[in-house]
DNA sequence: ATTTGACTTAGAGTGGACTCTAAGTGCTAA
DNA sequence: TTAGCACTTAGAGTCCACTCTAAGTCAAAT
């Protein structure tokens, strides 16, 4: 199997090389090492670091990622919980495209306004908005 | 017209004190002062604290609403460039939900995965998602 | 008259996610 | 053999968006 320098891994994935070595001081991704101690990556690591790139993209944190790598190392007794885990960030995501919809509503109404085709403000909506938070909470 | 205080603006509008002397401090939102010299609020700062929320949730930077303000400030000359403004960040913001639409993609199959729905790894799509990324740039 | 509480300011601290610097190691090519 | 280059580390710096602290002012209630 292929093994990859930092620095060809870096291309490969479109990260810079403190990014992954960042990631690594997060226990995100642990490379391994050869005879003169430089890491080195294998096609398994593009794998985890595209699903790694996916998740970030839901908008899970580092810290959450952090937790799933931990569950992971934890083996199949905590496939459970990391579906559960996957499944609240997904939860969380699509609640989070909704109330980005919203937004870029208002913000429509607002370009429509500037096209002048529309007169009054659109202000008239957020209390309604604030409600929706609040009883959410 | 009806003045709040720091206090009872933050309330009404669901952000802290801080929060409000922050954003005064990066001229986003500039209250009247009274005799005393604190500050008021009035019925069209919730207006605009209203949008400027809007706008957050769609993506914008504070620096970037700032931006928004100043050209407010300009006066009337400075429309085209408002909606210019407004319609960039519609743009992006539309393209983020198009993006974070993909992460879910990958997610829920991962998700289907776990569930014992699929058999194997989300992986092979990640090497078209690099090149979707680099085709962007 | 004093205490309480909401306000005022400048400036420091926090957390997240990088991003970079400095000093050093070790292979490779001229 | 020396110059160049990619790598190594610990730790510092950056940017963003808050969040809080300390010291002080002022009006109202006790």
């Amino acid at each position: 199997m292929k093994k990859y320098s930092i620095g060809e891994f870096a291309n490969q994935v479109g990260l810079t090389t403190y990014t992954l070595r960042y990631y690594e001081k997060k226990h995100l991704i642990i490379p391994q090492r050869d005879a003169n101690d430089r890491r080195y990556y294998t096609d398994d690591d593009i794998k985890w670091i595209g699903f790694l790139l996916h998740l970030k993209g839901t908008g899970m944190s580092m810290n959450e990622i952090t937790e799933y790598v931990k569950l992971r190392a934890a083996g199949d007794s905590s496939i459970p919980k990391r579906k559960q885990l996957l499944k609240d960030v997904q939860a969380r995501s699509l609640s989070q495209i909704e109330e980005m919809k919203v937004h870029l509503g208002v913000l429509s109404k607002k370009i429509d306004w500037y096209d002048g085709k529309l007169k009054h403000t659109i202000s008239e909506s957020f209390g309604d908005y604030l409600k929706r938070l609040r009883s959410k909470e």
